[in-house]
DNA sequence: CGCAGGCACCACGTG
DNA sequence: GGTGCCTGCG
């Protein structure tokens, strides 16, 4: 093979790279933005870049790479280790809330946290927020945990301290308008019982490590020289507050400004918690001299399916201009499948893979199935199971947040950090031993009057329930568990946890399969613990000796079910939600839900460009497939319970996919459709108890005829009644009594529906 | 103080 | 369909 001329002759691992790709690997000194269409090779680029640094003489040690997830670490470490052998190892790659948190334990001090802090995941967030509404005496159902979280997420995203917050206006009156007056303060205290716990949530990892850097002249000047070169994943998902960081970092007199940002702005799908893509146009003014590429070549999916990426992602107005194209222009074409029912959506999928496998001879790890929300999983995997298809579902409810995993973390961290006040209240009297709510709170209260945690106050000489049998039993217990965390081993210490807080006695004790999973679970977590102090942690040139249970609790705090288990890779269909899809790429891929409320989300209708965040999210999710990509769609789904109905997504119109059956919506006008799958002949949908009406004699009358006690004709429903019509003009709902339908009566949006008046 | 049963509310996405 | 809170009884 002949070698690029620009290529030093030694750098044989920089073959094969296209010239965008060439260059911007070479481009190593100064900053730059690489815009990265989906399979285009990113993350070839961004490892290839920091081998060839490495290779060029750059430390590694001096490298910093932030990404977003663990996983794409993982994976940009490997492929830098391929090249480049065991000084991969050295370079600084990980998601920012892990590089950071890392960085915050050594500075911890400087603000007042120990270093070995508690990380608060959002379950304990919400339940602190829980107590401090309790405690002020508002009222939970309008101060939700979720709610506030949320907002003082916004706020730390902004770097809006708690102060500046109750001193701004403008916060104060939204917060009025928004019925929350008592946010501000709720804010405040929030941030003041969690340093008191020696707790960060996970935006605080950010949000303290930016005033670390700010308030700290030493602290900063010591990372700007420990770090030479920057990489920033997944640009365009971070927010400001990340932003800043890497600016307080890179940009300062007399920097080299050797950064490089890699992102899609395409690919944005992270807006709802603070990501902006003002960052992109930002990082244009903030740094001079920036060059930018654009790789437009798509090396992972055929013709069709990029050919449909483009007409999807051309309805958003604002982005920046690239066209995706590919040299695969032969492929299988877009299939649709059109379900009555979200069951039937899921019988139909799991069949669809069935055929796949036989003719294409894939394998369960080929295929994935994707949804807007993790709840759309349970109908799939009913459906895998029955056909025996190995599975693995990501997201949703994940390892760490199972309640017995919680329990026993609680347990972990009580005795590392016993001030940590959350963990204790989940443990204290679980399993029971006879420590009930009243006494709790005496302990609670008189620990927030004190200001003191309620282990102090526990062990502490003050007055409480003081010599109760059950109290000091309990402490007891604790304080043998303290005393071995210096000299046994995370592992000796945990299972002694285990067994003698009686936690798995009660899991075996309910001997049912659902106890049996659990105690399943903790053994997992166990081996996990095991499997740390086994294995030799390499970091930094040094081997991590500290095998405690507070070194095995740092790191994996940060972890997600997505991380877990990567060595027991096993051959699984895969099923995620879109957003956990980004990055990853399939041969088959089903995107499902494609209904209207759904995806797009109801969330984002009254979002300021809400939908062209789903439109982006769509984009993501269909780039995913390799060869074969199939959509789907119900017409009714079920939710709490409750039937509802829903029409095909817009998404669906805005590429040339053809359906025209009877649940096809009115073509918009100036957009041609061609037939391109002879899959999606006219034909009738095999649904058991549709009603035949002639459709040749069929023309749907115009919405605004429809009107209370008009008798309609609807091509699946038969004739009907119609009993009431309400909503907004131009999103009017007909309730329709149709005897012929076996129902008493349905609901209807008339702007999609079909309707004939007679 | 513990437990069982009823019921309200619910869930968009992530580290 | 599940969870977590409330209530009332033992």
């Amino acid at each position: 093979m002949q070698l690029h001329p620009e290529i030093p002759a030694t750098a044989d691992y920089l073959e094969g790279l296209n010239d965008v790709q060439l260059k911007a690997v070479l481009h190593t000194d100064g900053p730059i933005l690489v815009v990265a269409g989906p399979g285009s090779g990113k993350t070839k680029v961004l490892t290839l870049k920091i081998a060839h640094l490495i290779r060029s003489g750059v430390n590694p040690r001096k490298i910093l790479a932030l990404t977003f997830t663990n996983k794409a670490a993982r994976e940009m470490k490997g492929r830098i280790e391929k090249v480049i052998g065991h000084d991969a190892n050295l370079v600084w790659a990980g998601t920012f809330h892990s590089i950071f948190a890392k960085i915050l334990r050594v500075e911890a001090s400087r603000i007042d946290f120990p270093p070995n802090f508690v990380i608060y995941d959002t379950d304990d967030a919400k339940s602190v927020i829980g107590k401090i509404v309790k405690d002020m005496g508002l009222d939970t159902k309008i101060y939700t945990g979720g709610a506030i979280l949320g907002r003082i997420s916004t706020a730390k995203s902004q770097i809006i301290t708690p102060e500046a917050y109750a001193n701004n206006p403008a916060f104060t009156m939204q917060d009025r308008q928004a019925n929350l007056p008592f946010f501000a303060d709720i804010y405040r205290t929030y941030m003041i019982r969690l340093k008191k716990a020696g707790a960060m949530d996970f935006d605080d990892l950010l949000y303290h490590l930016y005033f670390v850097l700010r308030d700290h002249d030493e602290v900063v000047m010591k990372y700007r020289n420990k770090f030479s070169h920057f990489l920033v994943d997944e640009f365009q998902d971070t927010n400001f507050l990340q932003y800043s960081i890497i600016k307080k970092l890179v940009k300062y007199i007399g920097s080299p400004n050797n950064i490089c940002a890699v992102g899609d702005d395409a690919q944005s799908i992270y807006a709802f918690r603070g990501a902006t893509i003002q960052n992109i146009l930002d990082f244009e003014h903030d740094f001079e001299n920036l060059t930018t590429y654009k790789l437009e070549q798509n090396y992972r999916s055929t013709g069709p399916i990029v050919k449909a990426a483009n007409e999807v992602i051309g309805y958003n107005r604002k982005q920046i201009r690239k066209v995706i194209w590919t040299q695969k222009q032969e492929g299988d074409e877009i299939q649709l499948i059109k379900a009555m029912t979200d069951s039937e959506e899921g019988k139909r999928v799991v069949d669809m893979i069935l055929e796949q496998k036989n003719r294409h001879h894939l394998r369960n790890s080929e295929i994935a199935i994707l949804y807007r929300t993790n709840s759309q999983s349970r109908i799939f995997e009913e459906f895998l199971r029955r056909y025996n298809f190995a599975y693995r579902v990501y997201g949703g409810t994940s390892f760490y947040q199972r309640k017995e995993i919680k329990d026993l973390l609680a347990y972990f961290k009580t005795v590392v950090n016993p001030s940590n006040d959350e963990s204790l209240l989940r443990i204290i009297n679980y399993p029971r031993r006879g420590i009930g709510d009243s006494t709790i709170d005496q302990i609670r209260s008189y620990a927030v009057e004190q200001e003191l945690s309620m282990w102090s106050v526990l062990t502490g000489d003050a007055l409480v329930s003081k010599g109760k049998k059950s109290l000091t039993d309990f402490t007891q217990m604790m304080e043998i568990f303290m005393k071995r965390e210096k000299d046994l081993n995370a592992f000796e210490l945990a299972s002694m946890i285990t067994r003698q807080s009686g936690l798995l006695e009660i899991l075996k004790g309910e001997n049912t399969m659902e106890s049996l999973a659990r105690v399943e679970n903790v053994n997992a977590m166990l081996d996990g613990i095991k499997e740390f102090v086994e294995n030799d942690v390499v970091e930094d040139e040094v081997i991590t000796v500290d095998k405690s249970l507070s070194t095995w609790l740092q790191s994996v705090s940060l972890l997600t079910d997505a991380d877990q288990s990567q060595a027991t890779e096993q051959e699984t269909i895969t099923l995620m939600s879109v957003h956990s899809a980004k990055g990853l790429e399939f041969k088959s891929v089903f995107v499902t839900g494609l209904e209207e409320k759904l995806f797009p989300s109801w969330m984002s209708y009254d979002v300021p460009d809400g939908i062209d965040e789903e439109r982006r999210l769509f984009y993501v999710a269909i780039t995913r497939a390799e060869s074969y990509l199939t959509l789907s769609y119900a017409n009714s789904r079920y939710k709490f319970g409750k039937l509802n109905y829903s029409d095909p997504s817009r998404f669906l119109d805005e590429m040339t996919i053809d359906r025209p059956d009877i649940m096809s919506r009115p073509q918009l006008p100036g957009q041609s459709r061609s037939t391109i799958s002879g899959l999606f002949k006219p034909q009738r949908l095999a649904v058991p108890n549709s009603i035949a009406v002639d459709g040749a004699n069929f023309t749907p009358s115009s919405s605004d005829k429809i009107l209370a006690g008009s008798r309609v004709l609807h091509l699946k429903f038969g004739e009907g009644l119609v009993k009431t019509v309400e909503g907004a003009t131009n999103n009017r709902i007909a309730t329709i009594e149709f005897p012929q339908s076996g129902e008493p009566e349905k609901r209807i949006m008339l702007k999609f529906a079909k309707l004939q008046v007679l």
